[in-house]
DNA sequence: AGCACGCCGACT
DNA sequence: GTCGGCGTGCTC
């Protein structure tokens, strides 16, 4: 008999012993290994749920405990590797969250929903023996459904197990051996991956290396080289076919062409290619599609042949490190443009070549970029991708490719950081000073900071990219916790763009006068006029942020959110940015009825409109999540943008993220001081990296660029910094505020928000939360360490019709920090009705 | 999450 | 007198 420690799928704070019944065991030849990592079935209390078997316990547990079976095993073999369960619990640990439901969360989706359970009734029994342990069965439905087909549907199985009296009946039929129930995980299927390819075979391609063959080459010379392969003489349709075939491969760089590219080049060469096939002319290969999320095949990018000195040094000292199999954290600080991703290559080829494997993490939008590209281009099918436009098919898929070992390089949005590689030896964070690592619900985790934690747990290189780091790592890279590399030039001598900071007080945004400076107006018009294209960033989305009612002066709020209602020309709606609450744009005001409402502020379209105004000869597209929602489009708009078919790109801070755009000579910046604004100790650090990502946008081609940005505060330091391209002395600058305020890195925050409709019971119980934190505080003696603020109402005090107030603790004793946050979440969590959120190392003050 | 145990209002 | 409301606590 061995006991296995189970995580259960259910909000929980420990975990719990299981016995393994040595029957469930026969599949695995007695290797216990193999059973970290699959799911169970398991009693627990008087249900039955989903588990994760996370270790064997070694020596017989305690005795004094009644130790139940498990139910069932879910999985022939584990879902994730038995390396990772020490990336589970410092994560359920560190971000208090239930270790069940952070495996969970980590698990590809389609495999949590629930084994289905369906009732089934046992062959051969007949109405008698129903009536025989239950008189009056027929006044269940469900059960004359069940004599009639055998089996209930699952939804209906469910309706009735879920039923107490229902259930009772269920328990007398299925002790009587009158029925069973059958349990099954219901998966996702899967989706197709592979395409059909053709490839000219070796011994023809020889041959053919001697001749010229063109499109139309129908000439002796190719129907002899034919001949050579099949030894008779090939038909028209066969040269066609392989003249096609040959100029494909080509054009596209690569020796397989995918059967859909060659039949829309000549459709009757589907009659063709099995009769050359089988004469040996050409081969059939079913390749790996490799898609972009946008359904385009992904650009092939060949290696660089020369790294610059800068990269080769950054290599160099990664290297080492590898070499050591030692875990250290490097932050790769390099300018846009200076090649940061070559960098990332090398090191990576390294550890693939070690045997070990790789995992990179990026931005979400960052997918739609080249990053993902190169890395398949280098790497082929040993790379797999891990975000969230695959559909579930493909996303389990991609996690069966790495569980397996075939792919060993994983390249994801926030959640790969818990993708089921074995033996990492390389992690890869770029744009690591992105908001998006931070995940803002549920289990509100920083996918960089657990892929460090993952990394020293493996005796992995973690290699942290960016152009403006996040203050707190360039506070390590400096402090020497990190190693600080430096790419300080843009590759190929490239400068990077002039920058011009112009002064719209009093100008912009007021009825009458221009959203752009004249300065901004006349570069947009010289830009257009030369043929090069344009960006203009304005970081709100819609024709304006609010909305008043020129009769009483109220702004139109949402009926849910304590925000304003956004003003959305083109779908004639008010729109609430939190909540997605509409109103028709013709609405009333809700407090004196007049219809006389006046949109006041600057977003997206009203910029479009006015830019239309400035330039009506040019070709104008929006570039805002509103847009990129639809994949296709927004792929569709970046594809229309790089071939030059648009001369000015507006959009919002989507702009900023890692996009490439070659053709681009300026940028204009409507209003560069909008993020100041927040109630945030990060106020600065964000929008210097916001203007300096867009910045970095301009100039990346042949021609020099320029940035143009309007501010209503030219001398404010992060727009000064941002200007001169000044990244270091902006960090240095916000290490002394934080360092005077006590804030990180020089401490470490959480947040406890309190939320619920009833917004008396949310004052009330943050006050009893923020009491009770000072009591543990007190009688501790930890004031030294630890401070409490608030309760105050959050930033935004009502979301979604509930209120929500918050307390924040500080401390500079990490572990006395968490000792207080988890205090707090067994004394108050699930107490009462409230919903009560712990939020660990915020990254959005909101 | 479920589910049971347990202590206070409107009903056959 | 009971049926049942959901507050509180537990689940190997």
């Amino acid at each position: 008999m061995i006991y296995v420690e189970v995580a259960v799928a259910a909000p929980v704070r420990s975990t719990y012993t299981y016995r393994l019944p040595l029957g469930l065991r026969s599949d695995d030849a007695g290797s216990d290994e193999g059973l970290i990592g699959r799911r169970v079935l398991v009693p627990f209390g008087n249900a039955v749920v989903t588990g994760y078997l996370i270790a064997l316990e070694r020596q017989k547990p305690p005795a004094e405990l009644q130790y139940k079976e498990i139910a069932d095993l879910l999985d022939d073999s584990p879902l994730f590797p038995a390396d990772a369960v020490p990336l589970f619990r410092w994560v359920a640990d560190y971000y208090h969250h239930p270790l069940g439901l952070v495996i969970k969360t980590a698990l590809p989706g389609g495999l949590n929903t629930t084994a289905e359970r369906q009732l089934c009734l046992t062959e051969n029994i007949g109405r008698q023996a129903v009536a025989a342990v239950c008189v009056d069965y027929a006044r269940y439905d469900w059960l004359l459904q069940l004599l009639e087909n055998g089996r209930l549907p699952a939804a209906l199985s469910k309706k009735v197990l879920n039923d107490r009296h229902h259930r009772a009946v269920v328990a007398r039929l299925s002790h009587e051996k009158v029925l069973r129930i059958e349990r099954r995980a219901a998966q996702d299927g899967v989706r197709n991956k592979y395409e059909r390819c053709y490839r000219i075979s070796a011994a023809l391609r020889q041959s053919l290396a001697t001749v010229e063959v063109t499109a139309d080459a129908e000439a002796g010379q190719l129907a002899d080289c034919l001949a050579v392969i099949g030894g008779r003489q090939p038909g028209k349709a066969e040269r066609t076919t392989v003249a096609t075939l040959w100029r494909l491969s080509r054009e596209n760089g690569t020796s397989d062409v995918p059967r859909r590219e060659l039949l829309a080049a000549y459709p009757y060469a589907s009659r063709i290619v099995a009769g050359l096939a089988a004469a040996g002319a050409i081969e059939v290969v079913d390749r790996r599609v490799y898609r972009s999320p946008f359904g385009d095949l992904l650009p092939y990018y060949p290696p660089v042949a020369q790294l610059s000195q800068e990269q080769q040094k950054a290599i160099e000292a990664i290297g080492h490190c590898l070499d050591e199999r030692r875990f250290h954290t490097f932050l790769l600080h390099g300018v846009t443009g200076s090649g940061k991703t070559e960098v990332y290559l090398a090191a990576a080829r390294k550890t693939l070549e070690a045997g070990r494997t790789v995992l990179v993490l990026v931005p979400e939008i960052a997918l739609a970029t080249q990053i993902e590209a190169h890395f398949v281009s280098r790497f082929g099918t040993l790379v797999a991708l891990l975000h969230s436009a695959l559909t579930p098919g493909e996303r389990f898929d991609e996690w069966s490719r790495v569980l397996s070992g075939e792919a060993r390089l994983v390249i994801g949005a926030r959640s790969a950081v818990f993708a089921p590689l074995t033996d990492l030896g390389l992690v890869v964070v770029d744009e690591e000073h992105d908001g998006a690592f931070k995940q803002q619900d549920g289990l509100r985790y920083q996918a960089r900071d657990a892929a460090i934690v993952r990394a020293s747990q493996h005796g992995a290189t973690v290699i942290l990219g960016s152009a403006t780091p996040s203050v707190t790592s360039f506070f390590h890279g400096r402090s020497g916790k990190y190693s600080l590399l430096t790419l300080s030039r843009r590759i190929g001598g490239k400068q990077l763009p002039g920058v011009e900071v112009v002064d719209v007080r009093g100008r912009v945004g007021s009825e009458g006068t221009s959203l752009f400076h004249d300065r901004l107006k006349a570069a947009l018009q010289e830009t257009f006029s030369q043929g090069q294209q344009s960006i203009v960033l304005i970081n709100r989305r819609g024709f304006s942020p609010s909305v008043i009612c020129l009769s009483c002066g109220a702004m139109v709020e949402c009926r849910s959110c304590k925000v304003t209602m956004n003003l959305h020309k083109q779908t004639q709606r008010m729109l609430c940015h939190y909540c997605g609450y509409q109103l028709p744009s013709s609405s009333s005001c809700r407090s004196c009825g007049s219809t006389q409402l006046q949109p006041v502020g600057v977003g997206i379209e009203r910029v479009v409109e006015a830019l239309a105004e400035l330039l009506p000869q040019a070709r104008i597209a929006r570039l805002d999540s509103d847009i990129a929602v639809d994949r296709r489009a927004f792929l569709a708009l970046l594809q229309a943008a790089s071939k030059k078919e648009l001369d000015v790109l507006v959009g919002t801070q989507i702009l900023a993220k890692g996009l490439h755009f070659p053709g681009v000579t300026l940028v204009g910046i409507v209003l560069a001081d909008t993020g100041l604004a927040f109630p945030d100790f990060r106020a600065a650090e964000k929008t210097y990296q916001l203007i300096a990502q867009v910045t970095g946008r301009a100039g990346r081609g042949e021609s020099h660029g320029r940035v143009i940005i309007q501010t209503m505060q030219p001398d404010h330091y992060a727009i000064q910094y941002a200007a001169q391209h000044r990244y270091q002395e902006l960090a240095e600058r916000e290490v002394m505020i934080r360092q005077g305020a006590g804030f990180p890195p020089f401490s470490r925050l959480i947040f406890i928000v309190v939320e619920d409709r009833d917004e008396s019971l949310v004052r009330r119980r943050a006050t009893e939360i923020a009491q009770e934190a000072r009591t543990w505080v007190r009688e501790r003696s930890a004031s030294g360490v630890l401070s409490i603020m608030g309760p105050a109402p959050a930033p935004l005090e009502r979301l979604r019709d509930r209120h929500r107030w918050q307390i924040m603790l500080k401390g500079t004793a990490v572990a006395a920090l968490h000792d207080l946050a988890d205090h707090v979440s067994r004394t108050f969590q699930r107490s009462g009705r409230e919903k009560i959120i712990i939020d660990v190392d915020p990254e959005n003050m909101l």
